[in-house]
DNA sequence: CAGAATCCTCTTGGATACTG
DNA sequence: CAGTATCCAAGAGGATTCTG
């Protein structure tokens, strides 16, 4: 036993933190919208690149595989000509959809806010 | 008008995503320990560097600076010599803490999981 | 159709030195 | 103490071209 009084302030390590784990699994640009299109089942390539605005096929592709690797997305190939490729959430990949839905809700409530609150600072700090 | 049948699978625009959204604010490499650190109330600016294991003034600087911008995260300065900076949640700020701490939750009793994944798909891709 | 490969740019973040 | 300023390296991500 290390110490039998809990420090005011422990120590907070990016290496151990829960958060930072999850933001390595979900933080770039498009993974939140590529498992939001998975949300409601599986889903094909081509149906995705084109439902996903703006992305390229290299992001995709790339992001899915990063997924994959991660445990959170199965990939279905049907070895037809052109194949059909499918993808879908694992278990593991569907309980991320509770947290990241509030996440979503989160933004959907407050972002004005956040916008509002740039807009101030912005003006606070610029003319005068 | 555009359609009155409501489409099977509507569009996703990165730009209208809430899930997007919240990770312009909090997807970067420190913004959630930083949070995380005013958890528990005011901390002072260089106890924060220290609590935070292995951040750079200018990241700590930059990223209070970002969360104060958009309005979740007070400073609050006394002028004296040396200067007292002290930083705390704004109730906005605050009201991310629920949701993040769920993606927390999700890391800490996920991530070995995805570690487990990531050594089966590396496994099941390199040496055959 | 579902990608792989290449090139290139822009942003993120780390190291270091200086300041009121 | 609490920053600012500058330089630099690495990685994310976009555009384009090619393929089974």
């Amino acid at each position: 036993m290390t110490s039998l009084v809990k420090p005011k302030h422990p120590n907070i390590a990016l290496a151990v933190c829960g958060y930072s784990k999850v933001l390595d699994i979900i933080s770039n640009k498009w993974t939140a919208l590529i498992i939001y299109a998975m949300e409601d089942g599986s889903i094909r390539y081509g149906e995705m690149a084109r439902r996903i605005e703006g992305i390229s096929k290299k992001m995709l592709t790339q992001t899915l595989r990063k997924l994959e690797r991660d445990g959170l997305v199965q990939r279905h190939i049907t070895p037809s000509v052109p194949p059909i490729v499918e993808y879908s959430l694992t278990p593991l990949g569907e309980s991320l959809l509770q947290p990241m839905r509030e996440l979503r809700q989160w933004g959907r409530e407050n972002y004005v806010r956040v916008e509002a609150a740039r807009v101030n600072f912005d003006l606070t700090y610029s003319d005068d």
